[in-house]
Order: C-alpha cells, then structure tokens, then sequence
DNA sequence: ACGTCGATTATTGTGCACAATATTTATATG
DNA sequence: CATATAAATATTGTGCACAATAATCGACGT
C-alpha cells in the first residue's frame, strides 16, 4: 500500500494472502512477537491494520484470527468484483484514448508471451494486473484502491478453495472485453466481464480443511523469507 | 463502523464530514486528549483509524492533519462514484425482484414526502440511503461497503466545496433511476446515473477558505455534542 | 460421575514514561 | 540586517508494566 515499511505487516500479509495458515488460526501477540523477534506493540500494530483491511477477523478481548471466508462469502467477493469491474468497463466503454487502449494492447501481449512460454509465475501476475490496468484507466485512485482491495481478498480465496494455483485468467477473455472496448459496446463489454469473472468463479471449490501444519513454523520460515528481500514487492 | 464503541472517533468522525475544521488543521493528540478528557493513546487510535479511511492525512512523526480534498481530487471521488454505482445498476438492471423494487419504492416515497413537507435533515438522510439501498440490493457486503466510504467522502466534499448544506440529491433525478431500474433498461439507467451523480458535482465549487474559528472550539462543542447521545447514528 | 462454581493462567487492552524526530526560537557572525 | 547554526521546545513513536477480560483447570457438592 502506501507505506508500511513494516517488515512485520508484509510478512503477515503475504501469509494470509497464500493461505499458508489454516482459517480460524489465532494469532497471538506474543507469539508472533517472539517469533520475529520483535516487540510485542508492532505485531499488534500491524494485526490491526491486517483486521480493517478485512484480512483478519478481529474481536475484542478475544485477539485476531485469520479469516475464514465461506464459499458464501467468496461469491460475495466475486459479485462485488462483478459489480465494480463493470462499472469500471463500462464507464470506459466508448471513452478510451488511442493511448490508453494501445498501452492495454500491449499489456495484453504481454500476458500471452508469458503464457505462451508456460511461464506461470508472470502469467498470474500479469493476468492481475490487466484488471488494475482497466480501473486505473478510468483515472480515479479511489477506483484503483477500491478494486486493488478486492483482488487482495480474490487472491486469499483462491488460495483456499482452488485446487491448483494455476488459475489464472485466460488471456482469451481479456481478448474479449478488450475488443468490446474498443468496439464501444457498453453491453458486449459487460457480458465480457461477466463471463469472465463467474468464470474464474466457478473454478472455486472445498479443499483439504487443512494441512496439519505448526503455526509457528510457517510464521519462521515466511518471516526469514520476506526478511532477506527486506523490501517488498 | 462496526463497533468503534469509541467515542472519540464518532466525534472527530462527525467533526470531519460535517468540514467544520478548516482543511490542512493539524490534530495534535495531547491537545485532543486534554479537551476530550480522555487518554492520549485513545486519540492516537481513533487519529490512525480515520488516517486510514483517509479522512486525515497521517503523515510519520508529524502528525495528523484534516485533509484538503482539492477539487480535482473531488472529481476522482465523483468519477469513482459513478463507476461504482453505475456498476450496481448495471449489474441489478433486469434483475431485481418485486420485492426489492417495491421496497426501493417506499423509500422514494419517503423522500418526496419529507421534501414535500421541507424537512430538509430527513430529505439530505434519506437521499442518502438510497444510494446505499441500492447498492445493498446487489447482496453483496464489500460493494455495501465500499459505496458507505464513497458516500462518507462526498458527504466531506460537499461540505467544503457547497455554498449551502441544502443539496440532497432531487427526487425526481433518484425516480428516473427508479423507472429505468424496472424496464430493465441497462444504458438507460446508466445514463440516468451518471446524468444525476454530474449533476451533483456541477453544484461544487471553492468556498470561502475558512471561518476564524478556534479549532478547540469546535471539538469543545463537537465532544460535549456527541457526549449526550453516547449511541452514535 | 457430572455439573457448577471458584481460582489460576493466558491474552488482550491501556496508561505512562521515555526516546526519536521535527519545529521553533535564540544567537552569533559575515 | 540577513543568514546559518545551535539550543530549546513541541510533538509523535515505542517499549514496558500493569489492569481488564476471557479461557482453562481444579475442587467441591450433589
């Protein structure tokens, strides 16, 4: 985000967003704190901020557990991405720059060299930012950051419910709402969108209720990860 | 929020929106604590949780100051407003049930009544909500959401940029929505939607730079207001 | 043996004191 | 007199100690 320059809060965020702990994990402060070898006041810190970003579940007097989502709530995320992506295209629908469509031409390409090269890695990430590309197009922060929080919690749920990491969106229906932008058809471009998204969606599914790993142990190794790269990504 | 329960923060929240701090003050926690009478990491909290609706600017180890939305940020708010509601009455167009639709109905009713009847808090209330109506008929919690921080801001916006507090929304502008809603007609209701939120933003315009008042004043009051009525709206 | 109540422990919440940092004031010098 | 520099002041940031609250365990009575 802006600034957190926090090494505790990246570790912890990177945690929860890959699901590397088990949903309804209580992380206690202290915990934490000896882990990373840090006081006690920056973890706890750093779990509020995690609490309002919606990441941790906080209650009062109780402590911060990672979040849980259900399948219901997965689907809420998935319609609010409906809704604001299609917001998104369709204010753009009609109002694009040449320069703007040809930047997201190029994005695309992007995507499908990297796919092409079954480099998964890059596709994934390419594949997220083609969404963040369309809602910084509309040249409204507050879009950019509204949206960038909803793919955050859309990477969390395909952590949990998707089998293989592999999903990524198909450069296929990129290709499509693209088009159906650059044709300027409001409706085309919505029903592009729509597809696309309950698309991805569909692909979600239960897993495994957990691996029976140790808390701890997890919380070690990411922070000795993320530690190294003492600046985030 | 949820539950702040913290009085602190409904004060300085309502002190904010209602723009009777000149932009740029600067909320110096021991100052707060002392006029409010409570403890300095009170404020501290309540000053981090606004910080990050970004109500204030929270800059490291200077402090807290309200924000001063220029217009063309006003703008950014207005543009993500229009993305984000349009994307709801897309999404909803053709699909609402009866029941929501009759529901929308009585709402509306309620707003022409308190306009007729010139009860001008309930009329500014009322319109309001029924941007949160609609946008809690998509069922989803994050769009909900979202759209209340959207709607905080602008309430923040027309507090600073509008010669009078009088603009509500016009019924007839929320009745075109409405109608269009129940043919199902999406550009139509697009247009409709963003015709109404441009309409709104044309009425901005730079105010008077600022009233000489005292700042402690204004918490003064604002704390002994909201001290009475300890549930907060 | 089982449930209930009380004590112990664990965990979060808060106030305080001090450290780090920025801002202002005073001062000396060209 | 202007300006750079240093001391003084004001403000935020952080660790620590203790208070408040919830969870756990054990003892006691029925």
């Amino acid at each position: 985000m802006r600034k957190p320059s926090d090494a505790v809060y990246n570790t912890l965020s990177q945690v929860l967003l890959t699901g590397s702990l088990p949903a309804g994990t209580q992380l206690i402060e202290t915990r934490v704190a000896a882990i990373f070898g840090v006081s006690r006041e920056r973890v706890r810190k750093a779990l509020h901020q995690l609490g309002h970003e919606r990441l941790l579940e906080l209650v009062p007097n109780k402590g911060a557990f990672v979040k849980a989502p259900t399948l219901e709530q997965a689907r809420d995320i998935y319609e609010a991405r409906r809704v604001m992506e299609g917001g998104i295209v369709a204010r753009l629908a009609g109002r694009m720059s040449l320069k703007q469509l040809k930047s997201l031409r190029t994005h695309l390409a992007a995507e499908q060299a990297a796919s092409n090269k079954g480099d998964r890695a890059a596709s994934i990430r390419l594949s997220g930012e083609f969404h963040l590309l369309l809602a910084q197009a509309t040249g409204s922060d507050a879009v950019l950051h509204d949206l960038r929080e909803l793919v955050s919690r859309t990477s969390m749920l395909v952590a949990l419910f998707e089998e293989s990491h592999a999903s990524h969106c198909g450069c296929a229906e990129h290709e499509a709402i693209l088009k159906q932008l650059e044709l300027g058809d409001v409706n085309g471009v919505l029903n592009a969108v729509y597809a696309h998204l309950s698309l991805v969606e569909t692909r979600l599914q239960h897993r495994k209720p957990a691996a029976p790993i140790e808390a701890e142990d997890v919380l070690t190794r990411a922070w000795e990860s993320t530690a190294s790269r003492s600046s985030g990504d």
